[in-house]
DNA sequence: ATGATCTGTGACACCGGTGTCATAATGTCA
DNA sequence: TGACATTATGACACCGGTGTCACAGATCAT
């Protein structure tokens, strides 16, 4: 099977591949039978233009990469959701890269990654968008990027987060309204902005009530239900026992959930349960958890059409977008 | 920031852009000074070479596309994370395009698709995989595609399976082992292959021990937790209520176990639950569920690694490949 | 009628690399 | 020492498109 190029559609056209050119990209200033007669060859020949070509000459690829590390599957779906929205209506398409590096191999893995396939943009997903390293390497490359749910201010890129500071007081304050005052914490992966924003917002609300922290009642967890099930250990552990537990993640919360049941606890009489995301798992469960609504997709999909009016040579004006977090009650609360 | 190609290298280390090219690509007969040289210019002016420019003159963009359209999330990611380990380990990477149509509208997204960013490959999961049309279309168009979980046989291309027939009877069986003859089953979405074959499994398991098969016990799902929900509320509406179900899969299984839960009914005293696919939900809820766990990571990994053979010229000699499903017991299925 | 503007088209360089082939320099063996 | 193979290097075309510019012919205002 030949090869069709644009030069062969423009000698079977008797025309320019110049013109041939006009045609594809809907120019101006050809004449309705020259582009009648161009698009019919096009058919008769089948002919299917390189992306590669095209992409050298314009210096493009329309291909925007997605970097991401997270433990949880469903978060990187929605991630992925939300860019794909953004990156399809404007016929861009998306690569993904998950990375589980930090530091020196990071920025190598990432500068293979620019070396293999021309990206026009990188949307950074928690950690990587407070990577400080990998920021001024982008911005050394030039390369533009647009950073999802970061907590570090930089008036220069393209950020949009969501409040998760006031999620994590609004939740807490919603078990403390409840009636609970003995409440345990589970924190998140260190390296992420969120889990000093979250345990943030809960001393907030603890002290907003003038309920004294207690720092026995926290556990360290890093987002994944297995470090939810061993933090889940050490707290149902405690005596007294916590009445409620305020998990940093769904993930987390679930797993504090299926130990809970395990040990013949009911939820929410004996012991309340509050996650954080709102992931598919939150509502999957019985009870359902109460949790706060992040909105992932929405955040990832802002910053992807912000990133692609940027590449397209735009002055984006607005960089910066906080969205808010919403509380969503299930059954997984109670009073006392 | 001017931009630094392989001609300002040349100029500068005072060589051919040829020999640059040969340092590039580590080929034989560059002497060791020559070599040195060129590499420290490399460092001193930051030097990047172009993807896309490679590409073009090789023909070749080192992207494979992976097409998917699957209610399930777990399914997706470990889709995915089987083909990025392929991909990652022949410096490949990975484009994704999520895609719900189908027929003719199906054909004109994916000649898009290839006219937008040039593909290397493409990796089929279900449905896709099962596209008489797209198959027709990539063949015609010269696409090297590899397919996922397929049930339809074609000699030519690359397959790779898992064997669900197997599996839905093995799970069956276990049920039945247990002393269940009132076995209710939700079918999964029609244009799956895998729901077929499951059904099968089902059904020739309850043959092979005697038992009479009975429509009434079987409901229409279509892999989604929602679907599964709805079908839940009519099996356990069913006069005598059988005791135990086989889901087609763990997301359908999860809102049986669900809404069981919320009747009061106990699992599996009361009545047993059997999924399909070990997904993660599986194992993150209580009681867990017994399930069959399929090579799906393993299956892309291996769909990816032949697909990447192929493009590279070689003429791929095991196209078919058949993988086992492996029967889980947990917490959710015991005797009636 | 005349210059000015607009429309349709093609020649040609260019994007940034790689492949082919010629050629000079060096090494090898009788 | 000459004939021949090997190594190191560069000139140049080429991959398949797009951008710039020149130019002929049509249209328009004066």
């Amino acid at each position: 099977m030949k090869k069709v190029t644009i030069n062969s559609v423009a000698t079977y056209a008797g025309v320019s591949k110049k013109t041939v050119s006009r045609v594809l990209n809907n120019e101006p200033n050809v004449s309705p039978a020259t582009r009648e007669k161009v698009l019919k060859v096009f058919k008769e020949l089948d002919y299917t233009p390189n992306p590669i070509a095209r992409g050298l000459a314009r210096n493009r690829s329309f291909i925007i990469g997605c970097l991401y590390d997270n433990p949880s599957k469903s978060y990187i779906t929605r991630v992925q959701s939300g860019a794909l929205e953004a990156c399809h209506k404007h016929n861009y398409n998306l690569l993904i890269h998950p990375c589980e590096l930090r530091g020196e191999a990071l920025i190598a893995n990432i500068e293979n990654l620019l070396m293999t396939s021309r990206l026009d943009g990188l949307v950074l997903t928690p950690p990587f968008s407070d990577s400080i390293e990998l920021i001024e390497f982008l911005k050394k490359k030039n390369v533009n990027y647009a950073r999802v749910a970061s907590a570090i201010e930089d008036d220069e890129s393209i950020s949009v987060r969501s409040n998760d500071e006031q999620g994590a007081f609004e939740i807490t304050e919603h078990l403390i309204e409840l009636g609970h005052s003995h409440i345990a914490f589970i924190k998140g992966h260190p390296d992420h902005s969120a889990t000093e924003q979250r345990f943030s917002g809960y001393q907030r609300a603890l002290s907003a009530h003038n309920l004294t922290f207690d720092d026995t009642l926290v556990a360290e967890g890093n987002f994944s239900y297995h470090s939810g099930a061993d933090s889940a250990k050490a707290i149902l552990d405690i005596n007294p026992r916590p009445s409620a537990v305020f998990a940093s993640n769904d993930y987390m919360a679930a797993a504090v959930l299926k130990l809970a049941t395990q040990r013949q606890l009911k939820v929410p009489e004996d012991i309340s349960i509050a996650g954080f995301d709102n992931a598919p798992i939150a509502r999957h469960i019985w009870p359902g958890l109460t949790t706060i609504a992040q909105p992932v997709e929405e955040m990832t999909r802002q910053a992807v059409e912000l990133l692609i009016e940027q590449i397209g040579g735009a002055q984006v004006q607005v960089r910066q977008t906080t969205l808010e977090a919403k509380l969503i009650t299930r059954e997984s609360t109670s009073k006392p």
